[in-house]
RNA sequence: GCGGGCAUGGCGGAAUUGGCAGACGCACUAGACUUAGGAUCUAGCGCCGCGUGCGUGGGGGUUCAAGUCCCUCUGCCCGCACCA
């Protein structure tokens, strides 16, 4: 029957021109049947093209999406570009090419890779986020942040990366280093657009209750947010009306405060610099603090530094006691006050710091020896030399000195959190402008809704300038223009958005990509929303998913979404690393190109390879001959055809087999198990053979469950078998539990434990009549002769075990 | 240092509530078909001293029964990293 070869370069090209002419995967308007959003991390169009990392969640995905239309659901499974960025714009100035031809050539290569892959992807509604009917409305939900107070601009210290010149928020700071291009990073002063995420931090903390992402990612975004509670206390200094304030998560120790430090950049220093009679030393130390990059700054912290603030004392207020003031760089201005009490009996950094300049160490929670080190338990301490707090268990403590303070008016209860404002301004090119004018007179004024999109003017040379700013500054007639509050001379923001703009809110765009009047219809984002499904990488669990959620919670505090979280459930894939199980890297020479393996052994291969090649969350080393064992997987399940017979039903040899299938197929995909549900399909495939023939109603039910993994191979053998229509829009097939099970069972024979041999029962023979079967096996008497039998255990369908003496 | 994850044949990896460890694939061995085989098919394939033997990183425990539960130790990977 199959008298011609398995040709993948021929079916699957004819199938992606069918599935397109078909418009077989666009999204329906029909709203009557249950939707099915399923979204992957759109790519960053890199000059490298696809590698084979990527395709591993576009085919889980891809499985899902399919699966779903035939389970009867209108599905959604959109693609598009994350296309601003850094490398880029790095290789436009280095070839002299502009970025957006740069964008066009890379989008296009990358498309052309997805689409050999036979995804099933709307393409109707590619998105791309250079596109400035796409960014407009980056830029207009921008506008809604800094009418909202959301937005500001501020000097502050950032991290500046010597090599890209440009300001990098602290998370693309990698080890000390730029994640992009492994330039050093130091600190420097600039004025920075900042967005307010910190006044969502307790609902983006809270309302993970509402979502079902796996248990890694709530607390990686835990993590990040960084809640803890405290006090705040307000420590007079000595012969002044001013005060100190610190805050601490262990307000309970306050009488062991000796010392207090302040971070080298605290503005009481500045103002107390005539009190301070080292004051030159000082500032010296600050100035040596802030050349540190917040690398040195914590890998020089084997060895505490620090200045005293000669002629500055604070007052402890719980016993009026003098203790000393001092600056160290362990102490961030980027958290809390800036300032801490320090208690060295309880805490490892202050008794580091004591230690070194010696300073005294007062117990205040019995439990250890604070003379060797720092008691930190919490759970079993009783408070000690505390005054009205002693004979207290820590937690009490807490409590008691906290309503103290707040009755005396010197502290407050507080809660504090490590996540920090998300710095927005980039000096680049290839970035959304800031829609914002500077106007002498009306300060920073928002460019009117109907002007929008500002567009990126042309310009000649992308790079960065050498003081920092961006290369739009030196296109002064795109700089120069009206205030459209007033009218008179304003100049425009040259800072453009982080990579992370364009993405925060891409999932809403692709329920209405079109749309002009707003960023998506209130329409299609209530059908639509949540993302009922969204997969990414553990790299893009805590910014992306943070910063978008934070757009998302923002939109819908303004009415214009209509659910509190974006994304219902979120799952990740593991790394695919190269053949030598090291990151595939083009200096470790171990990449593998998706297109090579396209070629030689077709998508379908690639693709039952990439959910075969293990469990789908971890990594997984790559491996030419696992990709033929998938091949040689699909070769067979061609040649099937040779033995196919009449028969609409399941033959009554297959038939539990068959129902087993459907049932592990169904349920491995829904838990992305996708690489046992191969293997179950392989056994399926070894059994067809073994049985020697396959009925029309087994192969029609097989192929449908392998056809989200493999689409192309099974819908061209739909149609040399001649079944009715397409694969793609049958349904899915359901299994039936009670024919699951064979009715004669292998059970296993036991004594002590261990295995001595089996037996043959039916499903669900009681105890007597088992009992009597595995009695009368030779090798089961031979073991018992002589001994006594001191307990028989059956488990029903499992194990008969005979306990003796 | 803190948080999370992992450890099973030669290799990738399977194993509901504890219930026949090693599914499926790779590699390997033998045979068949062949001018040929890096194709295909058939069979075998945890280890050894071949036994009432041993075996899921090491040690201990609970249980009739442990890869799975508890205690403890070791090694590897990934996040975060002076967050008061």
């Amino acid at each position: 029957m199959a008298n011609f070869e398995y040709n993948p370069k021929e079916i699957e090209k004819k199938w992606q021109d069918i599935w397109d002419e078909e418009e077989a995967f666009k999204t329906s308007t029909d709203r009557s049947k249950p939707k099915y959003y399923a979204l992957v991390e759109f790519p960053y169009p890199s000059g490298q093209g696809l590698h084979v990392g990527h395709p591993r969640p576009y085919t889980a995905l891809d499985i899902i999406s399919r699966k779903r239309r035939m389970e009867g659901y209108n599905v959604l499974f959109p693609m598009g570009w994350d296309a601003f960025g850094l490398p880029t714009e790095n290789f436009a100035i280095k070839n002299k090419i502009h970025p957006r031809i740069v964008t066009e050539n890379n989008v296009s290569r990358f498309k052309n890779q997805l689409k050999s892959l036979g995804y099933s992807f709307d393409w109707s509604r590619e998105i791309n986020t250079t596109d400035p009917e796409y960014y407009k409305w980056t830029q207009w939900i921008f506008l809604k942040l800094f009418e909202k107070g959301l937005a500001y601009k501020t000097e502050m210290p950032i991290n500046w990366c010597t090599q890209c010149k440009v300001g990098l928020a602290n998370e693309e700071v990698v080890n000390g280093v730029c994640e992009r291009c492994g330039g050093e990073v130091v600190r420097k002063v600039k004025s920075q657009w900042m967005l307010k995420i910190t006044e969502y931090a307790e609902k983006l903390l809270n309302d993970l209750d509402l979502v079902d992402y796996i248990e890694k990612v709530k607390i990686s975004q835990k993590n990040w947010i960084g809640r803890s509670e405290g006090a705040e206390v307000d420590f007079n200094i000595k012969d002044t009306d001013d005060f100190i304030r610190i805050f601490t998560t262990r307000p309970d120790t306050l009488f062991g405060a000796t010392y207090m430090v302040l971070s080298p950049e605290h503005p009481l220093i500045d103002k107390y610099k005539e009190k301070i009679t080292n004051y030159d030393e000082v500032l010296e130390y600050r100035e040596i603090a802030s050349k540190k990059s917040d690398f040195e700054r914590t890998e020089l912290s084997k060895e505490k530094t620090g200045v005293p603030l000669k002629g500055i004392s604070a007052v402890n207020p719980v016993n009026g006691n003098n203790i000393p003031v001092w600056i160290s760089d362990y102490v961030l201005m980027t958290y809390g006050t800036g300032a801490i009490m320090a208690v060295p009996a309880h805490d490892e950094r202050d008794f580091e710091f004591a230690k070194k300049f010696s300073l005294p160490i007062i117990e205040v929670v019995k439990g250890g020896n604070v003379e060797e080190a720092a008691y930190t338990d919490t759970e079993t301490g009783i408070l000690v030399n505390s005054g009205f707090l002693n004979g207290l268990e820590v937690k009490d403590a807490k409590g008691k000195i906290i309503n103290w303070l707040e009755e005396k008016k010197i502290g407050k209860r507080k809660v504090n959190y490590k996540l920090r404002d998300w710095v927005f301004s980039r000096q680049r090119y290839w970035g959304e402008p800031i829609p914002l004018v500077y106007c002498e007179k009306c300060g920073w004024v928002p460019i009117p809704e109907e002007e929008l999109p500002l567009t990126l003017p042309e310009v000649e040379n992308y790079v960065p300038t050498e003081t920092g700013e961006s290369p739009l500054a030196n296109i002064r007639d795109w700089v120069e223009t009206t205030c459209p509050k007033c009218g008179g001379h304003a100049e425009r923001e040259t800072d453009t958005m982080p990579q992370w703009a364009g993405s925060s809110w891409y999932f809403l765009r692709y329920t209405d990509p079109h749309n002009d009047k707003a960023f998506a219809s209130k329409e299609d984002l209530d059908y639509w929303l949540p993302v009922d499904w969204y997969n990414g990488g553990m790299e893009h669990t805590t910014l992306h998913l943070l910063y978008s959620r934070f757009w998302h919670k923002f939109l819908y505090d303004l009415g214009y979404v209509s659910t509190p979280e974006p994304y219902q459930k979120r799952t990740s894939h593991g790394m695919i690393l190269g053949e030598n199980n090291e990151k595939m890297s083009k200096s470790r020479g171990n990449v593998v190109n998706p297109d090579d393996i396209v070629n030689e052994f077709g998508a379908d291969t690639l693709r039952t390879y990439e959910m075969f090649i293990g469990a789908f969350d971890q990594s997984a080393a790559w491996s030419q001959q696992g990709v033929k064992g998938c091949r040689r997987f699909l070769d067979r399940v061609w040649k099937v055809q040779d033995i196919i017979v009449d028969g609409d039903s399941f033959s009554k040899e297959l038939e539990v087999k068959m129902h087993q299938t459907i049932k592990k197929v169904s349920l491995d995909f829904e838990q992305m198990k996708f690489n046992t549900a191969i293997a179950a399909m392989m056994s399926l495939i070894n059994d067809f053979y073994s049985n020697g023939k396959v009925t029309k109603g087994e192969i029609k039910t097989f192929l449908i469950l392998l056809n989200p993994v493999a689409p192309h191979i099974t819908e061209e053998m739909w149609q040399l078998l001649k079944f009715e229509g397409r694969i793609y829009n049958q349904k899915w097939p359901v299994w039936d539990e009670e024919k699951t099970v064979e009715d004669t069972i292998e059970i296993a024979i036991q004594i002590n434990g261990k295995l001595r041999g089996t037996a043959l029962i039916s499903l669900n023979e009681e105890k007597e009549s088992v009992k009597e079967k595995v009695m009368s096996i030779d090798k089961i008497k031979e073991i018992l002769e002589g001994k006594t039998i001191i307990k028989e255990i059956y488990v029903p369908n499992k194990i008969y075990n005979i306990v003796i003496k």
